[in-house]
DNA sequence: TGTATACTAGTTGCATGCAAGATGTCGACA
DNA sequence: TGTCGACATCTTGCATGCAACTAGTATACA
């Protein structure tokens, strides 16, 4: 009668859980546009299931920022506008450069081979682009290095020692990734600058220099939003100005993006 | 640019909206002591609503991290370890050094004014201790003082203009009210000292001294991190020594035990 | 006496029903 | 042509029913 061999797992295989990385999935790839409207009923029957468990994965969501619920007419997807990135690139701030002077202190060498090893594989992805013909990274070459990102920054983080601000950044990280449309392109400038950083926090905190780890760690963050909001303007810019092409202002409020 | 303090309104007059608020007062005046389970069922019916929305206000208490959910048995009120403190002062640390040197260059008249007022106020309870025949705070006072405290440490992060900041750091400080145990006593030195820190970072920030300011809002957070935790070890050992079927010696080292 | 079994009461997870509110449509009418 | 109003159809918010699971207890049995 102790059959405890099915333990493991009950969120894994709740519908709860299911329809939660259901919708997270459709969000991140792009099904599920960022300003759609969404409904219980019609996620409920995608999926197969009834309301109730999708209502639950769309409260967590909401209160993970993915979602947007609407008085009484629905939730939507929503969008991030440019004070939200601000925002979570501040949060990251905040709490990396705290993160970083933190490990300085406590991490142990094993955790500082592993930072150098991503240190290592970021620096053969700058002579890898240098040695090509493009000028940017391919989407799958941004996907590896911005997989090693996560990995060098998460490091950090978990050599810092708290858990709460781990999933805080995560969340952050997600948000960003997941609702923020105008995807960068990485350029060699841009790569050897992020390297570059990377390399000398790493070396900061393996020495112990607290203060300096956590300065270079809000600069590079810096640094990082200030690109993000670049390449945000030129987008808009260029779409406003294919958009001159398209009808003209039927609706009035033309320059206010929401 | 959003209203910072609107995030947390919504849903005024729902029943889940109810049923949050309930629960989470039974927790913070005690009524659900750390650790008790709760049932959907029973709390529906004291509020004479169905499990539906007690539900709901249930997951968002659990997201928040108030209540933590066993795989099928049920939920239950979370404690806060010692190790959830450090935790969660951390983040108040690096929330609230970053959110000082931001405000400091971008705060308006009229809140450096409010903090003046605050402070104020703090002072007279500082007067009001001193000429008093008690050498603590009672519990009116506290209150008081803790509403005093909330609300200059809040209009600095507001005045840095960052809403997602401010929300982190209120369910921190919600936590740490509503969770923690050890209720602490505020003597003259405490008062004092806050107060001091308290001026001092006003003043650099009307200053503008970013950095100056989230150094020692820093050192404001850690030295209320410590306090807490001098204050729960004291706790503890008392309550260990009242236990007079164990040894006080033996009790001395094993500060891991739960 | 000690152990396995069955039973009871409690819990959550999910499905479903129903009402109230919001939105869009279509037709009547000025 | 333009405006108002009823209606159909969405949506959520909540109540309720039901099955699966767990813990505890009483009971049958060796």
């Amino acid at each position: 009668m102790q059959d405890v061999d099915k333990v493991t797992t009950q969120t894994g295989n709740s519908l709860q859980q299911h329809a939660y990385e259901f919708i997270q999935r459709q969000i991140a790839d792009g099904s599920l546009a960022a300003g759609t409207l969404i409904s219980e009923q019609t996620l409920a029957r995608e999926l197969g299931i009834s309301r109730t468990p999708v209502r639950e994965a769309i409260g967590r969501l909401q209160t993970e920022g993915l979602l947007e619920s609407l008085p009484k007419r629905g939730t939507l997807v929503r969008r991030l506008d440019r004070n939200d990135l601000i925002e979570l690139y501040e949060m990251r701030e905040a709490m990396e450069s705290f993160a970083a002077s933190r490990a300085a202190g406590r991490i142990e060498a094993a955790e500082v081979e592993h930072l150098h090893s991503i240190c290592d594989d970021m620096s053969r992805m700058v002579d890898e682009l240098r040695d090509s013909d493009n000028t940017v990274l391919d989407s799958e070459q941004m996907r590896r290095h911005l997989a090693l990102d996560m990995a060098l920054h998460m490091t950090i983080i978990r050599a810092a020692g708290n858990s709460r601000i781990f999933k805080v950044v995560s969340d952050s990280r997600l948000l960003t990734r997941v609702l923020w449309a105008p995807r960068q392109e990485h350029d060699l400038t841009v790569l050897t600058e992020a390297h570059d950083h990377h390399t000398r926090i790493v070396g900061h905190i393996k020495a112990h220099e607290a203060e300096a780890a956590g300065k270079l760690m809000a600069e590079h963050i810096r640094a990082s939003l200030q690109r993000a909001l670049d390449h945000a303007d030129r987008d808009r810019q260029r779409r406003t100005m294919s958009a001159d092409y398209l009808p003209p202002l039927n609706s009035h409020g033309d320059t206010t993006v929401d």
